[in-house]
DNA sequence: CGCATCTCAGGAATACTGAGATCA
DNA sequence: CTGATCTCAGTAGTCCTGAGATGC
């Protein structure tokens, strides 16, 4: 995994940037990436926070097509079919044919996938506990509950 | 600019991913990345968020090194060579030999430079402020301050 | 020698665009 | 015809690595 740099002694340190949300959001962005990659190196097997994604909504909201689950997760319909791709071949989805709509596929989790999935799920769960520890356990909720206000503006 | 995708009645929005701190900064990151490139699109004349910052970090620090420009507005020394051509390509910072360590370059904001960087201020003024703008006016400091404690965990 | 600096070439991962084939 | 879907090829941004030349 890649260690972002860090200011030491006599480097250019600019408030007038750091105090900045954009700055400070791609900051956290970059801190977030940095837990996300060697949580996934060390017990991801191979697969990441896009494999992930597909596979959690699959879980929840069940059997989808490659469109809708790629705008439920925010990963670009591009994207989607080279994660799926990888999930398929190693059995942890199944894509089929719709018949009520062939120019669809029905994406759905298969066991292997479930089980994926939890163990995924646990390593998920770390990341979220590293990134969110520096934080006062009550600040917690109110840190996700602002962030979603700035998503959603 | 690019307008993200948004979620509409029938799709995928898995609670467990979207309750995610990953999930909520990446998004955050996102949307931070979209207000950046549309203000600079149409008021940056050509120049994007690195140009900003290693221009501030001059303006506010005084003359600098490239390595130490480079880790204190953590754009990595290899992209800070690029950024600099181009300011100095535009007359906005000079490069001048370091007399005491001749490995160095001593990199200074011209008057034109600063001049620039004043309406690059409103520019991004503007952006923090529509990126702010779904918070509660109490919350705003409260969301920048909990984003430094993440950062610095 | 080790180490820092500037520079260049290029890789890796993310995010996206455009277009073709297919089909509702 | 319009528009959605899946797929592929390729681009753009960001972020980073490796290595060479130079100098402390």
């Amino acid at each position: 995994m890649r260690e972002p740099a860090r200011p030491h002694a006599g480097d250019i340190a600019p408030a007038r940037i750091a105090d900045q949300p954009t700055w400070l959001i791609s900051r956290a962005y970059a801190r977030s990436n940095a837990l996300l990659s060697a949580g996934f190196e060390q017990h991801g097997d191979g697969l990441r926070n896009y494999h992930y994604r597909l596979l959690a909504a699959l879980q929840e909201s069940g059997p989808a097509s490659q469109a809708d689950l790629g705008r439920g997760t925010s990963v670009d319909r591009s994207d989607v079919v080279a994660v799926l791709d990888e999930l398929e071949r190693r059995g942890l989805v199944k894509r089929a044919a719709d018949p009520n709509d062939r120019r669809r596929n029905i994406v759905s989790i298969t066991r292997a996938g479930s089980k994926r999935l939890d163990a995924l799920d646990d390593v998920i769960a770390d990341i979220q506990a590293q990134l969110l520890a520096p934080l006062l356990p009550a600040d917690r909720q109110q840190f996700t509950k602002l962030l979603r206000q700035v998503i959603n503006g």
